[in-house]
DNA sequence: ACAGACCATGGACCATTGTCAATGGTTTTG
DNA sequence: CAAAACCATTGACAATGGTCCATGGTCTGT
């Protein structure tokens, strides 16, 4: 398919479908037969583009998912780098869930708070870390 | 406490909480018994930039941080805005995590993949979303 | 055939989140 | 007391993740 249909279908930009291409992330090619230079993208680009989505939802930055989504396909016999990278994300990435759920929890008592008594809502950011035994200090 | 001992306590650079400062996330006043300019921070400011670091792994942004842990002091009345916006966090730190947990699922399913099939580590990646009910799509 | 929508490429531009360097003063410590 | 470590302020620099613009070609519907 096309940029525009692709870009709809994903629901992101050209220019950010452009900007992933420059960066590796997803590929296209010309399309030979029409000869008129425009490109043509794979279906599947559209799941790869919400991978990318939900990787960067999890923290990855561009050059993460890059080498997740394309060193990873060059494996030639270095997949001990491979699995000590992915292992390392996937500590990030569980690390980084723990925080947001922390946070999450923060947030909704905040909420309470607010609506409970309305005159000091920082109350629940105050004492935050009591009441939640999830959080590993160091 | 001085800047130096907040850093050290907090894992983050006095750059950083320069920075953050210069943003209204944090607040210090000047050591004025001791007249050499130097700034003293309160206690909980730790705290503080715990909180911040779990809003960050959360995806909120500086200025939203900084909505949270200071607009929200400044309760006039519009406790409507605050609900709403706490709200609307709340929906996107949730969406966010759902994100990361299907790309944490992925990242695991690929690490198997590559553990058990070395020459093909990328069929994970290619029948992402099968196989997982978490997908809620648009 | 012509307007309006689509495409490519290249480079400029932008916001965000810091980091670093320069300059000059202060405190601590051996 | 002198060096090392700390502090403040200002402003430049940098990386990341896009977005926008200019230019020029192509396609599609009427």
């Amino acid at each position: 398919m096309r940029i525009g249909e692709l870009a709809k279908k994903a629901e992101v930009s050209r220019d950010t479908i452009r900007f992933y291409e420059r960066h590796g992330l997803i590929h296209s090619d010309v399309d030979a037969a029409a000869g008129n230079g425009y490109r043509i993208y794979p279906e599947d680009a559209v799941l790869t583009l919400e991978v990318i989505k939900d990787a960067q939802a999890a923290g990855l930055s561009i050059a993460d998912i890059t080498l997740i989504m394309g060193q990873l396909a060059a494996q030639t016999a270095e997949d001990f780098d491979a699995q000590a990278f992915l292992d390392r994300k996937i500590e990030e990435v569980n690390a980084r869930m723990q925080a947001a759920r922390r946070f999450l929890d923060l947030l909704e008592r905040t909420k309470h708070a607010l609506a409970h008594a309305p005159q000091d809502g920082l109350d629940a950011l105050k004492e935050a870390g009591a009441g939640n035994g999830n959080r590993t200090r160091n």
